[in-house]
DNA sequence: GAGCACTGC
């Protein structure tokens, strides 16, 4: 402790006073570390003229997306069903799920697995005692995916066939029998149900991608399956991982393989052959290369639709104007000309603009998407034969800040990486799926060799005090007997229970607290928004925390299109106040109710009608989880105040009693530091205090690394808020030193 | 003094 306060520098200063979490300091260090993933480094070579070596057959397009391509939609369902590869194993797949408690199915697109098996479980009498329940990663697939078994059962969705996403139960009790949900909601299931009792068989599809909830889900029912021999646990993934999942799953350490209670079962997929080709030389800049080889394919190569892989929406940008250019003809603004049409594909579009690249484009007409990654897994456009991989992704990291500063602090970034063999196996298989494609690397054959084989689980790669209260939530208090598929490093899980003490979540002996913890698991939010919520009402500000809890957790509700930049700013103004970014979205929300949630209104202001509808629904959850916890504004509060300025405080404090861990204050220098750490921090140019007075004390919802540290979504607080409001968490002393 | 890939409760 005392070399922790030499260690800061001069003025008067706020400490985190981490005597009581020491404990949690200890605990955590026992926890074993896991290798941390190695970042692998692209070198490019020389600048110049590349080309690309010779065709070659060997690429393996083993993807599993949700949308199945199906030649044979002319068919009667039944035959449809039987020409699946899956119906091939069906009676092998049942033999070993009776013998086994584990099955790990091995799948490739297009074989059928995740609309076939639970009925194969359905009709051979898996759901006479109990639910046959399907996890996935997303919620289109979700809904896609038990609409089309319902179909094929020839059932109402939500009958026998049903699904269950967030704001979205579209099941009936003790009717369902084939339940398709996303994983988050098991686990949120798992709260109520601990061994989940009312499922006999429950299938994880989609495990190759390794979510945090995935990685959740494998090791709570490693536990579950202990207790319950009659539960049956499905595991469907890519080639990569099934070795790693069957070893996971197999509780039989004898050498007798009679024993074992986990088996995998190969299933071929229904693709078509994709030509691999690499560059010979290393390219100096992968967008104008990108840009440079769709050009070539759309003079060279037969007619078929071009997809381009690119890392951000920069580059893509970029890169449509590059073809446009290259493809030299005039372009009126639809992009389209001499025969090619070029349309970006990103996150941050509008829905229409995001649906054109699903709309055809008319005979002899060539499409080009230019796309992120969001082309790999959660969008699949029909048509492509053609696919353009620069190698290179963005991925959430998770790590020490390396911004200057005299005490580690872990916080999340995005960071351009190489992609895996995985990931460039899955973008490659985006041209193979309607018939035979070629790929396009944008790097040698040697470097795909040094690719790492898969990406990194979310696990190792995120700040784990929500995943961490989750566990607690389950009765899992002790993380170091839990089985995480791939443990995440001791210091990741000593950083989430800090923060977790800190906002009084659980208690020095790592307990969940009761109620604020228990609870703050159970809301739909993060924990420090959670806990902001929960206290809310001692602020007399329920409502407008709510609001803001909302709209934080809903993207870009102001938008800023490139070509009306200025006229953007100019309405988002008006919502702006000098009490920082969330009180500016609150402002926005009331603004849209008081205007009857008109949609021209936000067109002409540049506000997202789409996120705040969403922020709506999530409010109103938010409110009706308040109400069953009575937590209603203090009347005293509510009395004695009015005036909208005293209302922004009240606001301004219970940000405080959620964030005061992000808190920041104007250091001398002129830089910002956290309180916490003393790590330098800057305002993001997108927070509205980048113009405004710059405040001496502020607290932050989050950092994002890019070129530097920033801080996102800022409220400007009072100095003495911080010991008042979290006394156990900050001291005043008067640091001499230095 | 710039610029966030994608999910999910």
């Amino acid at each position: 402790m005392n070399c922790f306060i030499n260690k800061l520098k001069k003025a008067l200063l706020l400490q985190v006073n981490f005597i009581s979490s020491f404990y949690l300091w200890a605990v955590a260090t026992l926890l074993c570390s896991a290798p941390m993933s190695s970042r692998p480094q692209y070198k490019f070579l020389k600048p110049g003229e590349a080309s690309f070596s010779s065709d070659r057959s060997d690429a393996d397009p083993t993807s599993c997306s949700s949308f199945i391509y199906n030649p044979n939609n002319k068919l009667p369902l039944d035959r449809q069903r039987q020409r699946l590869p899956i119906y091939a194993v069906k009676k092998h797949m049942l033999f070993l799920l009776e013998r086994c408690q584990t099955l790990v199915i091995e799948g490739e697109t297009g074989s059928g697995k995740s609309t076939q098996i639970p009925q194969y479980l359905l009709e051979s009498g898996w759901c006479t005692e109990g639910m046959v329940g399907v996890t996935q990663p997303r919620r289109v697939a979700c809904t896609s995916l038990a609409s089309r078994v319902a179909e094929e059962q020839d059932c109402l969705l939500g009958t026998l066939v049903g699904y269950t996403i967030r704001f979205d139960d579209n099941t009936t009790p003790g009717q369902t029998k084939l339940k398709y949900m996303t994983e988050a909601l098991l686990v949120r299931e798992m709260m109520g149900d601990p061994l989940l009792r009312q499922y006999s068989v429950l299938m994880l599809d989609e495990v190759h991608e390794r979510t945090l909830y995935t990685d959740i889900l494998l090791g709570l029912l490693k536990k579950v399956l202990k207790r319950r021999k009659d539960l049956r646990v499905i595991i469907c993934s890519a080639t990569i991982d099934v070795h790693d999942m069957l070893h996971f799953f197999n509780f039989n350490k004898t050498a007798d393989k009679s024993k074992d209670t986990a088996a995998v079962l190969s299933v071929t997929g229904r693709t078509f052959p994709v030509d691999v080709h690499y560059l010979q030389e290393a390219c100096a800049d992968y967008v104008k290369e990108s840009a440079r080889t769709v050009t070539a394919v759309h003079k060279t190569q037969p007619p078929g639709d071009v997809l381009v892989f690119l890392t951000g929406v920069e580059e893509v940008t970029q890169c449509v104007e590059l073809i446009i250019q290259h493809l030299n003809t005039k372009n009126d603004n639809t992009g389209s000309m001499r025969g090619a049409s070029v349309l970006p594909m990103h996150g941050s579009l509008s829905t229409s603009e995001q649906l054109r690249v699903f709309q055809s484009v008319g005979a002899g007409t060539r499409k080009i998407v230019v796309a992120t990654n969001i082309a790999e897994t959660s969008i699949t456009i029909p048509g492509i034969v053609y696919v353009v991989d620069c190698g290179f992704m963005k991925l959430r990291v998770y790590s020490k800040s390396s911004a200057s500063s005299n005490k580690e602090a872990l916080t999340e970034g995005l960071s351009i990486v190489t992609t895996s063999k995985a990931s460039a196996t899955q973008r490659a298989g985006r041209a193979g799926r309607t018939r035979p494609g070629k790929v396009y690397r944008l790097y040698e054959e040697s470097e795909y060799a040094a690719l790492p084989d898969a990406t990194p689980p979310e696990m190792l790669r995120t700040n784990l005090s929500p995943a961490v209260l989750n566990l607690l939530a389950l009765g899992i208090d002790n993380m170091l007997r839990f089985e995480f598929p791939s443990p995440p490093p001791a210091s990741h899980l000593k950083a989430a229970l800090e923060e977790l003490f800190a906002i009084g979540a659980i208690t020095e002996g790592v307990a969940l607290t009761q109620p604020l913890g228990q609870r703050m698991a159970e809301m739909p939010v993060p924990p420090q928004l959670a806990k902001m919520l929960l206290v809310s009402g001692e602020y007399g500000c329920r409502e407008e925390i709510a609001t803001v809890a909302a709209m934080l957790q809903v993207q870009s509700v102001l938008v800023t299109p490139h070509a009306n930049a200025h006229n953007a700013r100019k309405m988002h103004a008006k919502f702006q106040v000098e009490e920082g970014d969330l009180l500016t979205l609150l402002n926005v929300y009331v603004a849209w109710e008081r205007e009857q949630r008109c949609k021209r209104w936000c067109g002409r202001h540049f506000v997202n009608h789409k996120s705040l509808n969403r922020a709506s629904e999530i409010k109103s959850r938010i409110l009706s989880l308040l109400d069953k916890w009575d937590v209603t504004n203090d009347q005293d509060i509510h009395q004695t105040t009015g005036g909208s300025s005293i209302s922004s405080m009240r606001v301004r404090r219970c940000i405080t009693a959620g964030l005061f861990c992000n808190a920041a204050y104007l250091h001398h220098s002129g830089q910002y530091r956290t309180v916490r750490s003393n790590t330098t921090l800057a305002i993001h140019p997108s927070s509205v205090l980048y113009t405004l007075q710059q405040p001496k004390w502020l607290v932050y919802n989050e950092v994002l690394h890019t070129n530097r540290a920033y801080m996102r979504d800022l409220t400007t607080i009072e100095e003495d808020w911080l010991t008042e409001i979290a006394p156990h968490f900050f001291q005043r002393r008067r640091v001499t030193d230095d």
